[in-house]
DNA sequence: CCCCTAAGTTAACCGAGATTAACTTCATAA
DNA sequence: TTATGAAGTTAATCTCGGTTAACTTAGGGG
């Protein structure tokens, strides 16, 4: 398994969500506004990504997913649910609740994730 | 309050168990060993506690919290422990747990660490 | 048709936090 | 008393993930 910095995750996570919000592609601006970082910082990191094969970018720029960034990409959205969906259980506030499982999301092993997951359907 | 990066988090804590098990001042070297870091790295980060007020280096090298320093590094190691004992109450096997609040400490919020306290509450 | 703007890339650079190599200094054993 | 080795520091360097500045390129309006 490909293990991934907690930036690329980052970004994988957010090309999957811009890409099923907009049903197509996605451009690297829109990751940049996103992510709230310079159009440098995408360009580096999707040549990173691509390099990985985890994504593609065409020549008129457009990003898309390939087959293994997207397992991956939707494993990592996953993850960001279920501690969503634990943070709130536990009755913290949606926008605290948000903020921290973008950061705990890169720190929690899969055995915790499963515990996590175990709890919510009991 | 003072606002530290996760790795002076991670020399607080340290110098802060280190201490409570010799029983006085602790050296650098057993900092190094601690955190599987290089010499060097324990010289840089524990000249920046210094400078923020955190630590005392005498001239024999002896490293002591002070006392805004302790009440920091107890606040750390509290919520270390916090998320430890919740990840046990979830069933995580105390390698992972060990593993895992390493790094979930240093990404949770204060919100998220009182409701897993009030959790542990009940 | 030309010009302007938005998007993307390249290059140079920065700061954080680590490393290795090379020193100083101190304490201790022979 | 001196040689040795362990601890600590300094200097130079690396990697990572970002930045700004300057460039290229593609597309649309006058």
């Amino acid at each position: 398994m490909i293990k991934l910095t907690k930036s690329c995750e980052d970004y994988l996570e957010t090309i999957l969500i811009l890409q099923q919000k907009s049903g197509g592609s996605v451009k690297s601006i829109d990751i940049a506004n996103h992510l709230n970082v310079s159009k440098p910082a995408v360009t580096k990191a999707t040549n990173e990504l691509k390099d990985f094969g985890l994504i593609n970018k065409d020549l008129y720029g457009e990003i898309t997913l390939t087959e293994v960034g997207k397992n991956l990409a939707e494993k990592i959205y996953d993850k960001h649910m279920t501690i969503y969906s634990f943070l709130q259980k536990l009755g913290v506030s949606e926008e605290t609740a948000e903020e921290d499982c973008c950061k705990l999301e890169h720190a929690i092993s899969e055995e915790t994730l499963q515990k996590l997951k175990d709890f919510l359907n009991k």
